[in-house]
DNA sequence: TTTGAAATTGTGTATATACACGCGTGCATA
DNA sequence: TATGCACGCGTGTATATACACAATTTCAAA
């Protein structure tokens, strides 16, 4: 038996549920690097944007700054990633040093292994389907929080 | 632009990014209350399962034990859930309290109010389709998960 | 030039999450 | 009876997450 508070049912609740669920199968492969999922996508984000700041790294991860700050700490005492200024409250520039880049080559292999496994678990086309309709969520709902803003900035 | 590392994709970032978008909205309509939406799923949860051990409500939230215990913190402090014997590890019979029970019942209205605002933004046919295929998603994880722990126990 | 607002960042605090480890209970078997 | 193992639980530690608050920088307007 699953409950799901409400009718019917809550989106947030499942979500987190598959979250936990999820996020646990992609740490266990990857923790012989020493790293967890989450560190995996940021490791990879930053390798797409290398050099973008603080705040558009986080808005793209739908993350809150601060939440960003905070993982980066740790990716940085390692000597993953390269921050820029961290004094003066400067735009920080962040990029993955080479040691970041090794890292992120050498998790590949280990985070493909979750996502073949998640992937032979739901079935190809399901596990598509749901990739498809998770992007679309995100894009209809971060749209409508736009829109709303800058409505009550009139 | 919203990356997504490896090919084809990572479930687990969709998730989490999704996760924390929706989130935010739930916990903004429940903060008036001091409760945000992990805790307003735990007291339905709770409800649900009245008398239940920490470990049978932490499978079914797929939450490790451990963080149900962490989680379970702040609610008992608040008078909201009692939890039995905590000397002697017993198992420990989780109920909501009559504070509890009233707080479920006022939160209600505003997690609706949320909820409302996902499926508007996401149109009722998508909503009821991402429901699905969570749903589906996890109980087929969960199986495999349990299959591959039988077949490691021989 | 000065001032003042917008943009970018960090820190304090609280909860969320999970792994490693240890403790106590109870039952089955020697 | 003894012992030893399975089970349920909590704590230590580390990272994840976000809100409230504060500080610095930058740039445009007075």
């Amino acid at each position: 038996m699953i409950p799901n508070p409400g009718d019917p049912g809550c989106t947030c609740y499942r979500l987190r549920q598959a979250g936990r669920l999820v996020s646990r199968l992609y740490d266990q492969s990857l923790a012989p690097l020493g790293i967890n999922i989450g560190q995996f996508g940021l490791l990879a984000t930053l390798s797409a944007m290398s050099g973008a700041s603080v705040m558009r790294v986080a808005n793209v991860l739908q993350m809150d700054r601060t939440t960003l700050t905070r993982n980066l700490s740790p990716l940085e005492r390692l000597g993953y990633i390269s921050a820029g200024s961290r004094s003066g409250m400067r735009v920080r520039a962040l990029s993955l040093t080479k040691r970041g880049k090794d890292l992120l080559k050498a998790a590949k292999p280990l985070w493909k292994n979750a996502q073949d496994g998640i992937v032979k678990n739901l079935g190809r086309e399901r596990a598509k389907m749901l990739h498809e309709i998770l992007e679309e969520s995100i894009d209809r709902i971060q749209l409508a929080e736009k829109r709303s803003v800058i409505k009550r900035s009139r």
